[in-house]
This record gives structure tokens, C-alpha cells and sequence, in this order.
DNA sequence: CATGAAGTTGAAGTTCACTCTAAGTTGATA
DNA sequence: TATCAACTTAGAGTGAACTTCAACTTCATG
């Protein structure tokens, strides 16, 4: 059992993001004390990290809440919940591999304000002579 | 030249979003005929062009003004130009490892899901007989 | 058992990056 | 030259994903 902190310190979550998620149906069902207070179980952990690899490949909340919701319907919604992540895995491919083409044009601009870095400090150089 | 139209339909932003960028000094200094409106140069299309590359890998609005205010000030900012897009360069780098570890977690758990499906379309199957 | 750090809630606030509105101006076309 | 779509502005509004606040309650420690 861990408190919301710790379940903080190990997922690099905040505790009040915890709480955003569990009321936006992300992570249903977390335990409490008989005072309310969270209790965390390792399955709420192994939760979050499916959770957090969706979140970080740019998944929304509302989607993730979507396929939370279908997990907790049973094995009939299996077929959309394949289909769901097959989508988001194409998606993020495609991100991906836009990122890297803007990325290599960024590096050739680099590359080419490097080369006038240069040349302006060997003129600079020179100046002071 | 062109109009606000052209150049959004060419780069793909709305005329708003335009309008925004040269509000937020992403793209500063747009020619303007006697009454006004805005006339977009071929130039004008490159610094959008770098501007877009920056924008899709995550760079923010007031990091992209900050580079283009630089680039304004002259050839003694060459140096902080090159350390800003060196910096953003990595940034992105480690932001697309880290989507790719996510992302190899995500394929992990869809194939599981899809193995679970085929299993539980069998035995519906079979029910079905 | 008192105290104070950490927990709880609902609701309001923040930031980012747009996106839309209103009210007026411009300029290509019939 | 009239019309009307497209342009202009400042400023307000939106949605996503938190983040903070106020006003409690809980619970480990001395």
C-alpha cells in the first residue's frame, strides 16, 4: 500500500495530478482508508504506468478516460480497445516521423549558423589585430 | 506577394493564427499595401518555414520570439542563436527517445490485447457452435 | 492527547496556443 | 460605382491539462 506520495515520488506525478486523474476516470477505483486517505496498490501502479506511456506519447486525458472506461467493461470491448491503441500507435508513428523531418531541417539550420558563427569570429579576429 | 489567404493556405495556418504569430513577434516586419493589408514575400514564407519546424518540434511561442528577436539584433547574436537551437536540438532528441520507449511499451500491450482477442473470439466461437 | 505534516474536497485560477467576435475598412468584380 | 467577400483591430473566449486555494480532516510522533 502506498500513499499518494509515495505513488508521487515513484511516477514523478504530482499528488494533485494524481487526484486530477483519478476524478477524470483515469485511475478508478484506488482504495481508502476507513478516513478516506488513498491507499495504492501495486495493479494501481502498473496502472499508471500503461497511463503514463499513453499520457507521454501524446495521448489526451479524455482518450486515455475511454480506454480505462473499456478495460473496466470486460473482455467484450476488447476489440475496440485494440483498435484504439493500433490507431494511437499509427499516430504517434506518424508524429514521429514528421518530428524527424522538421527536426533535420532545424540541424541543417544549425549547422548553417554555425558556419557563419565561424566566419564572423574569424572576422572579428582579424578586427582586433 | 501574397495575401493572408495564400499564405494560409500554403502553410497550412489559418489567417488567425497569422495574425497571432505576428502579434507574438514570431514573424515580424510583414509588408502592408496603402490600405493595410497584409503582403506576405517569399522570404516571409522561409522565416515561416523555419518558424513551422521549430513550432512542430515543440519549441514554444515566446522561445520562437525570443530566436527571431535574436536573428533582428544582428550577426553578434550568432552565438546564442546557435547555443538556442543546439539546446532545443537536443531537447527534441531526447523528447523522441523517450516517446520511443513509450511507444515500444504501448506496441507491447496492444500485441498482449490483440493475443487476448483472438483467444476470446475462439471461445465465443466455440460457445457459438 | 496535542500538534503539525500530510491528507481530503470542490471550485476557482493559470498557462498555452490558439480561435472567435464585433465593428469597421479595403479592394476585386459585375 | 455598388456590392460583398476578405481584410483590419483590440479584446474576449476556448479547451486542455494541470495547479492553487480554502477549509477542512486524518494520523504518525513526542
Amino acid at each position: 500500500m502506498y500513499t499518494i506520495q509515495d505513488v508521487s515520488k515513484k511516477t514523478g506525478l504530482t499528488a494533485h495530478t494524481l487526484r486530477y486523474y483519478e476524478k477524470e476516470g483515469l485511475i478508478p477505483g484506488v482504495e481508502r482508508s476507513q478516513g478516506g486517505i488513498r491507499q495504492y496498490t501495486d495493479e494501481d501502479l502498473e496502472r499508471l504506468g500503461l497511463i503514463r506511456c499513453l499520457k507521454n506519447t501524446g495521448m489526451s486525458i479524455q482518450e486515455i478516460a475511454r480506454f480505462v472506461q473499456l478495460t473496466h467493461e470486460g473482455d467484450h470491448t476488447l476489440e475496440e480497445r485494440v483498435e484504439l491503441l493500433r490507431a494511437h500507435r499509427e499516430r504517434v508513428l506518424e508524429r514521429m516521423a514528421e518530428m524527424q523531418e522538421h527536426l533535420d531541417k532545424v540541424t541543417w539550420k544549425l549547422n548553417f549558423f554555425s558556419e557563419k558563427l565561424r566566419a564572423y569570429q574569424e572576422k572579428e579576429a582579424k578586427k582586433a589585430k
